[in-house]
RNA sequence: GCCCCGUUCGUCUAGCGGCCCAGGACGCUGGCCUCUCACGCCGGAAGCACGGGUUCGAAUCCCGUACGGGGUACCA
């Protein structure tokens, strides 16, 4: 099945909070969707709904897809032939768009309350929610004595009998019978437009071809194509578009990840040192797979690799540690210069280095990196890896739990023996370094490789963890290196 | 209530009628490598929700049931 050439599609979040992984892995689809067929992603904002948007969000939304590296054709901060691409300055567009349908009456205007509409229901017995169509066919009489009373009414969209079916692109046809579909709300009484309203006429003024998006928009999507085929109908637009409905990402339990859940904020991958193209693999394995055997990619595979059609409808769950897993997958890949630029935000943001870092700490990192490197999954392990190399004599401390492990009566006498080892070695090298401990701990004194090497490392790193001993040793350098030893037999 | 969607190892998936007494990955687990950690390598346990059909043959097609999810707004 291959769309036409022509493909647009959109990504059209609302700014209200903080972007989540959902988000990420809608906006993924849409971009690969647009890449692999060589289309044009738009990106708008869905910001009519004036009470929860924010313009801190709008500024996260973007800076969320600058992070993730998910770049689009139009929309904000690149403009494009159809702008506005916020929705808060359409405002004129849906007004016409709204006297244009209402003068075919493709609309009606519903002057009922909720209240009403409510009573209604329950005085009827009836079985469908929603609105009753009471308005549908009123006299100039009724409708001067609602005015009369003061009342303004909503704009309803006529919905026509019959069904509606669609072969949607993720999960095959889909039919809904028009009569459990009641007449829907464009705007409110006073004259703000809605999503219902909005987020059709936009795809279809921008020239949307594919309607990609979550699966809670699935059942919209019955009233969306009577009104596409309106505006189609109005010369407004030349095609209804297709929709395919994205399966969820689900949090712990077997809920939908919320906003509230902190498991979903973007951010927080970004802050705990998730690599973009780490996590968007991750969420891409979410509903879609490259091939049976594989799922590390780039995302430059993906775009190759992705057909809409091979997305799975089942709602995924999220898994931190397979996210984890997939992250350090891309770690690997990473070149040492890459991977020094990324870890240093996080070391300067710990303060393990300057901001902005010195000749002589860069110098370091770099020699440091190769070491850190393979060992780290996520960046910012590299910041507790890598401390006791940067950090003043004065302030280097031992973690006391390690301490108290290695550091017994028997570990400082490993420290001290290290200690006599090394404080004349002629050369201060990693092989020579070596050397002289093998030789004085392991094979004079009989120790175990790891206790022998034990009480050292943490004496000298802080840690029972770090980068390889003797490399280290020799990246400190001979003076401090020693001066640890001996401060650890205090 | 009504409408719609979904259901393969704990989790994510491959599978689109015979290649499957179901393959991969994460996790778990036994071992190897090893100065810690990490990487890497070898092995193991673990799954087609249930019941009917259709067919020579079903994880794959159809129908029910159960379970999960979504919608049912003058939110998006």
């Amino acid at each position: 099945m291959t769309p036409p050439v022509t493909v647009r599609v959109r990504f059209c979040p609302s700014p209200t909070g903080s972007p989540h992984v959902g988000f990420a892995r809608t906006a993924l689809y849409n971009w690969a969707f647009a890449r692999h067929h060589g289309g044009t992603l738009v990106f708008r904002i869905e910001d009519t709904d004036k009470e929860r948007s924010t313009e801190e969000s709008y500024e996260a939304m973007v800076g969320a897809m600058r992070w993730l590296g998910l770049d689009w054709d139009e929309g904000p901060e690149v403009g494009g032939p159809h702008g506005p691409y916020r929705q808060s300055e359409r405002g004129d567009i849906y007004r016409d768009v709204l006297a244009k349908l209402a003068a075919s009456s493709y609309t009606y205007d519903c002057f009922c309350t909720t209240d009403e509409v409510a009573a209604r229901r329950l005085e009827a017995g009836s079985k469908t929610m929603g609105y009753d169509g009471f308005c549908r066919e009123l006299s100039d009489a009724q409708r001067a004595v609602f005015e009369a009373e003061g009342r303004k009414p909503v704009v309803r969209f006529r919905m026509p009998e019959g069904s509606i079916t669609w072969d949607d692109l993720v999960r095959g046809d889909i039919t809904f019978e028009t009569e459990h579909v009641p007449d829907f709300a464009l705007c409110r009484a006073n004259g703000d437009p809605l999503y219902t309203l909005v987020n059709p006429v936009d795809d279809a003024l921008m020239d949307i071809t594919h309607v990609l998006r979550g699966e809670d928009l699935l059942s919209s999507t019955p009233r969306q194509i009577p009104l596409h085929q309106a505006l189609v109908d109005l010369g407004i637009s030349t095609v209804v578009p297709r929709f395919g409905h994205l399966p969820f990402v689900m949090g712990e339990g077997n809920k939908k990840l919320s906003k509230r859940d902190p498991q979903a904020h973007l951010f927080a991958y970004r802050d705990d040192g998730f690599l973009p193209e780490g996590l968007l693999n991750y969420l891409a394995l979410l509903g879609w797979a490259i091939a049976a055997d594989r799922d590390v990619f780039t995302m430059d595979e993906m775009v190759e690799a992705f057909d809409i059609a091979d997305v799975n409808p089942n709602p995924a769950r999220f898994d931190l540690k397979k996210a984890e897993a997939i992250n350090s997958a891309h770690m690997r890949m990473l070149s040492i210069e890459d991977m020094t630029d990324r870890v240093l935000p996080f070391l300067k943001h710990a303060g393990v280095v300057s901001d902005p870092v010195g000749d002589a700490d860069a110098q370091l990192l770099e020699q440091a990196m190769p070491l850190v490197a393979e060992r780290i999954n996520k960046l910012t392990e590299a910041v507790d890896m890598l401390r006791f190399l940067f950090v003043d004599e004065a302030d280097f401390a031992v973690d006391p739990t390690d301490a108290e492990k290695l550091l017994d009566d028997d570990g400082k006498r490993v420290v001290q023996a290290a200690y006599d080892a090394l404080a004349d070695l002629p050369e201060w090298s990693t092989a020579a370094i070596q050397e002289a401990l093998q030789a004085k701990l392991v094979e004079e004194m009989g120790l175990k490789p790891r206790n022998a090497f034990g009480p050292v490392r943490v004496a000298v790193t802080g840690r029972r963890v770090s980068p390889p001993l003797f490399e280290s040793m020799e990246l400190l350098g001979r003076e401090r290196s020693l001066g640890r030893l001996q401060r650890a037999l205090a």
